[in-house]
DNA sequence: ATTGAAGTATAAAGATTTTATAAAACTATT
DNA sequence: AATAGTTTTATAAAATCTTTATACTTCAAT
């Protein structure tokens, strides 16, 4: 198997230096980039496995460039920051970021991050088609089959479809998945969930009182298999 | 590979050199310190890989040591008790000490007991996921699986899990336990803690009636191994 | 060896929380 | 106004947590 790859996009020399010690003696390639622009240029140019990305670069704010990346990117960003700056790794998450780390940062930790994150991207599923089991899910053309039978889903049901699917065996919270579908402000209204979850399972289960997919995990959430 | 160093800390002589000939001719490299003052010199210009520290030295409570040390030291700290001393070992525990040995010690015990300390030093854990034999725990996804199978746990148990995973071979006590779990407020609640710990290993123990995981240690707390 | 005390394990009853479901009320679109 | 979809409300059922009761285990003192 060949070497991961990852970019640094970093504007302190000392910092790179002490990145690119610890990431090769540990098996990973790894590109640099001291600007924003330059940045940009060798994501696109070639795309690593995952991206380290400092908030704090002279031409151009980290976010930004985390916004473009993402227009074309969809594998781990950790972003690098300073500490004390929780507004901006809050705003960093929610442009798509993967994960943070606060300088300094031990060498132990930044590893375990990485090594997460890299594990992450291989089961990130950007497919348009997701077959699972008896389902069958064109998220462009919004279809669902069940054993080749088309499904009529609102727009809602459809979009926590997708949502459970895209997180296929992983438990979502309640909160998690009332922000993802109704957004920050309906992180309370677990009412709404057990609503959809209830009709969706009407339509995509075999037995909606024995539910193979979408599975609840009283007190947290729902887990979809 | 280096030998490990380790500090004994106590003022008796005789169990100093007991612990220096058992320790050297197990490939150990010992430093002794005969005083608190001593030992916290030592400990800080010279950190070992583990620390042997007697509770009852003439200068200054071992408690007052532990203290002083836990503030820039963070690998392994064994006590060392007489019998019959349960409050302080407690109390020792509760200030972050790992494990404890009642005198008189077997050596045999003693060095498993210094083995499991020294393992823990490299393998505390920033990883999301887990795996301590059987079991494979991924914290973010929040699934636990035994032998490749998915175990369904409450949210409690599954608290209380990660809280045993991630202070794997350190000895918790009933009081840190009910506290971190259920808050302060309920740590007198001890038989709460007993009950979970029933159904838990229930579910993760192969056989709940010889644990292997989670051991009892009677009059103290539980150890997740 | 027997007893008693302290600590531990387990089952099960009771209380509380969480979930599922139906249905009513509301909203937007045609 | 009819329709489809969403948001609320109400309530029964299920799951989980807390509490109680009881039995077991260990170990020191008689």
């Amino acid at each position: 198997m060949s070497k991961s790859e990852i970019l640094i996009i970093d504007d302190e020399p000392q910092i790179r230096k002490l990145l690119e010690i610890t990431l090769e003696s540990n098996d990973y390639r790894v590109w640099q980039a001291a600007t924003a622009k330059e940045g940009i240029l060798l994501a696109a140019s070639h795309p690593p496995e995952l991206i380290l990305l400092d908030l704090g670069l002279p031409d151009k704010s980290g976010h930004e460039v985390l916004k473009e990346i993402r227009s074309w990117y969809n594998k781990s960003v950790i972003i690098l920051s300073v500490q004390n700056s929780e507004a901006d790794i809050v705003l960093a998450l929610d442009n798509g970021a993967t994960d943070y780390l606060t300088k300094p940062f031990r060498s132990a930790e930044l590893l375990a991050r990485i090594r997460s994150a890299i594990r992450r991207n291989s089961t990130i599923n950007f497919d348009n088609k997701i077959t699972c089991g008896d389902l069958e899910i064109d998220i462009p053309a919004r279809t669902v089959l069940k054993n080749k039978e088309i499904l009529k889903l609102t727009a809602t049901e459809f979009k926590l479809l997708v949502l459970f699917v895209k997180n296929e065996g992983r438990v979502l919270t309640h909160q998690f998945i009332l922000k993802e579908i109704w957004g920050i402000g309906s992180q309370t209204e677990t009412q709404y969930l057990r609503v959809f979850v209830g009709t969706l399972r009407k339509k995509i289960e075999t037995d909606p009182n024995i539910p193979q997919h979408i599975i609840t995990q009283s007190g947290i959430g729902y887990r979809f298999v």
